[in-house]
DNA sequence: CTCAACGCTGACACCGGTGTCATAATGAGG
DNA sequence: CCTCATTATGACACCGGTGTCAGCGTTGAG
């Protein structure tokens, strides 16, 4: 099976490589009757552009990458699935870039990448996101990149994020509405935007229903299932004990689950137990976890289309999608006991 | 900031092109005052090769591409972190691209793939990797590939795989010592081939303990949660019940869970659960899950690291690697009670 | 009828590297 | 001292596309 390149098309089309390569890139001023024969040829010779070549000739790769750092495996896979989707769509394809924020080595690490790669453009899910030194070494470089589910809004790049601080509120209302009152709260990774949003949408939903804010219900997670745990312990331990615990995913709700299971604290009777993003596990356990749903695929679906239109045509007009999120109801949460 | 290439450097250094891609590939026949001039140059002007240049002129892209369709993200995940140290290591990037094995249009799928992009060799997962079909259309289009977790010996191509049977051997018996003889077993999906692996293991550690093997025992699944699920039901309903359930991942041994747990069924007291593959739910749920753990990355990471030698060098000979898995005990197995 | 404008086409250089081969310089052997 | 093998180097074509520009035949306005 002998290689079919552009020059052999061109040959047995009896055309110009040139004329052959305007057909290819759907260009003018091609006489419809010579744009026909060239197709046929294709057909028949079963060509297809060397995108190496092309990519060399037009400075493109038609790779986009995806960075990130997060714990969570089924947030990854969302993402990736979302980034894809938008990449083939567009005849790219995904280069995935797990790396660490911390660690002094991130823009090398990152700068490296863009030489072994030469890169499009980046997807920059959280807490890569949020990093203003990240995203200024990007803007240096002039690398087209998106954020998701980051709500650093001083940036005016391509940004797509759920609306966390609503969903938040929405969630802990719910809780308030079965009538909790002493309701805890377990924090995220200080890093990602998102942290502070949904602590943010607790606390105000506990104001406007009059509940008074209380520091020592307040733990310090980082979104892992074992900061989950550590949590939980000191929540489990607390004097009087809170009717609710709020975490700010999913993986630490499970964490804090598990620890009243081991207790034998009866969920949700004795302890209502609410989580965050809809991941696998809130369904996977049981009491399957009430959570916020987060259209994950969707918002970088949306983040990595508008990259790769970006890419190729002058960035006109930018948009900062915000999209919902929703709340799902499981059976871990209950009316409080009398 | 301009662009550096191989001219400037050229031009820079006072020698000819040719020379300065001698010194980059490490090539004999360059004086050690010459290199050392070069290579003084390269720092000097911070260059770093085109690989997309270099790609056009030796025909290569620097990129592997790792197919998989697996319900698991934390087994993806896994697969993903051990394949890009390999081609982080070898100076190559990762393409991920997951698809569906059934589905005529499976080829056509990773031609399109092969085209857009150019990759230099291909890692399949499960339930790729046991695919006779692809392997054989991978052959005849000369694309190196690497096989990860495969049963599948009649093909000798790169191969690493762990020790299914030996390891389902191994927690069978474990089961056995605590005192159980009638254990129900939940199958995998028919397409992957350690999941008749892991149904022989079982067998033979029946077998070698004369206990009789009873098909009434064995539940259809396919993997997925939804499908383990739908064999708990099946098996609890059955009179007598089993005093322990073996599913051949961690997702079905969940969902067992899930349901003895609905149906106040105390487990391991009353039922004794064990899963397979150490994914990260068999230890963020309560009782935690006795299960084997295999090394994936360590898997995946020695596939790729085979697959980009043999692209560089003629492969000499193959390798087919099989490493050990190793039982895990936790809290959802216990002896039987009498 | 003339000439500008336009549509279509191909020649050619170029993207940034690598492979082939010729040539000059050096050193060993007779 | 001459011959021949060996090392060091560069000229040049080439990988497979795209951008620029010039040339040519048509067309339409004046």
């Amino acid at each position: 099976m002998k290689k079919v390149t552009i020059n052999s098309v061109a040959t047995y089309a009896g055309v110009s490589k040139k004329t052959v390569s305007r057909v290819l890139n759907n260009e003018p001023n091609v006489s419809p009757a010579t744009r026909e024969k060239v197709l046929k040829v294709f057909k028949e010779l079963d060509y297809t552009p060397n995108p190496i070549a092309r990519g060399l000739a037009r400075n493109r790769s038609f790779i986009i990458g995806c960075l990130y750092d997060n714990p969570s495996k089924s947030y990854i896979t969302r993402v990736q699935s979302g980034a894809l989707e938008a990449c083939h769509k567009h005849r790219y394809n995904l280069l995935i870039h797990p790396c660490e924020l911390r660690g002094n080595a991130l823009l090398e690490n990152i700068e490296q990448l863009l030489q072994t790669s030469r890169l499009d453009g980046l997807v920059l899910t959280p807490p890569f996101s949020d990093s203003k030194e990240l995203v200024n070494f990007l803007k240096r470089k002039g690398l087209p990149y998106a954020r998701v589910a980051s709500a650093m809004t001083e940036d005016e790049s391509i940004s797509v994020r759920s609306n966390d601080e609503q969903g938040a509120f929405e969630l802990t209302e719910h809780l308030i509405s079965l009538g909790h009152t002493s309701i805890a709260f377990i924090k995220g990774h200080p890093d990602h935007s998102a942290t502070e949003l949904r602590f943010s949408g607790y606390k105000k939903a506990l104001a406007s229903h009059g509940i008074a804010f209380d520091s020592k219900l307040v733990a310090e997670g980082n979104f892992s299932y074992h900061s989950g745990a550590d949590s939980a312990k000191t929540i489990l331990d607390l004097k009087p004990r809170p009717t609710a615990v709020f975490a700010s995913n999913d993986y630490m709700a499970a964490a804090v689950l598990k620890l009243a299971t081991q207790r034998q604290l009866k969920v949700p009777e004795a302890l209502s137990i609410a989580g965050f993003d809809n991941a696998p596990i809130a369904r996977h356990i049981w009491p399957g976890l009430t959570t916020i749903a987060q259209p994950v695929e969707e918002m970088t679906r949306l983040a990595v289309e508008q990259l790769i239109l970006s890419i190729t045509e002058p960035p006109e007009s930018v948009f900062q999608t915000v999209l919902e999120a929703k709340l799902i109801c499981r059976e871990s949460t209950s009316e409080v006991k009398k």
